[in-house]
DNA sequence: CTCCGTTGGCTAACAGTGATAGCTACGGTA
DNA sequence: TACCGTAGCTATCACTGTTAGCCAACGGAG
């Protein structure tokens, strides 16, 4: 069966990419484990973007199973992410990739490091970590240009500083969305 | 100038980025732009991966430009978010790749679509959207493997939920770090 | 039994990729 | 003038995703 194949392609594919980083992720790489060549790969999957669709969705879905485990509401919050996040594809890499090693980075920038995040929460480091996924993900939200123009993504800011700030006064503030 | 031929493919790149997706980036049609050939960029940068990472922190720093422009509060926040993610380069292509085409993804999972999340949230789309964004970073933070093992990610958690849970009981709930 | 279409493998090949080796020409300095 | 480093070039390498075209094995229909 060609679905039998597809799967065993991906968990393949999912071998190497741990194991040796997304450039060791080639169809013939893919193939060669399978005991197969390349060519023969499409005749079960269209391309490699396909392939990496595959690995995307199954990722998630273990990562909503790794949330359940810490507990209901933030499962809840979890299974509503995975929604939203299937549409978002390109979150493969980050969720993958192995980063560009520092010393390649541009000389200078890699000393600013975690002093500055921490220093804001006044040496919080649990609120810290999650201002830091937060602001993460507001990366996205602005680059993905998924959402509606600025109006919309300034009241999305507005709730997220209301729900962060790390000046307790702040906290009292009316939430623009409510 | 060397570091004058660097900044110049860098924006070389972004063009192409910008203009044609990822694919479209390619040493050779950087070089050519530049009215040069692909090994004469060698000379000046040492492989495409540093270049890549010139673009990441340029784009960054261009984030935290818009980010001041929407209250200083944030500003802070994204200084120091900023300082964080320069050390994890992978956010390149999610700031920047094209998502899959939705009709590449295995069939089904895209009809769970925005309407789980927005229910959590009894359609407080502001709250949702913000909700998306640190559940968004949650992933990254999990998976990037840059952080201690569970005992502190389940602190980070905890701080996440307690600022984001859409019953309003739970926000009386102690905050771990405090 | 015989034909026939589908499935799933194969080899050969193509264009394009990042990267290296080795050459040349210019500009400044001793 | 002699020299040396900078920055370009051509030619080339190994490898990538992908396609074309061929072929063996299987299952069902006449």
């Amino acid at each position: 069966m060609a679905e039998d194949r597809v799967t065993q392609a991906v968990g393949v594919a999912r071998e190497l990419l741990e194991a040796d980083g997304p450039d060791a992720v080639s169809m013939r790489a893919i193939a060669a484990r399978m005991g197969i060549r390349a060519p023969s790969l499409y005749k079960h999957v269209p391309d490699k973007a396909a392939l990496e669709a595959h690995l995307i969705a199954a990722a998630l879905t273990e990562l909503g199973h790794a949330l359940r485990d810490a507990g209901p509401e933030l499962a809840d919050l979890a299974a509503a992410y995975r929604s939203w996040a299937i549409g978002h594809p390109h979150l493969y890499t980050l969720a993958t990739a192995q980063p560009i090693p520092r010393d390649r980075l541009p000389a200078g920038v890699e000393d600013q490091a975690a002093a500055p995040l921490l220093a804001a929460f006044e040496g919080d480091e649990d609120r810290a970590r999650a201002a830091w996924a937060a602001a993460h993900g507001l990366v996205s939200l602005e680059l993905a240009d998924r959402f509606p123009p600025d109006a919309d993504l300034d009241a999305a800011w507005a709730a997220f500083v209301a729900a962060f700030s790390p000046r307790p006064e702040r906290r009292a503030q009316p939430r623009p969305g409510a």
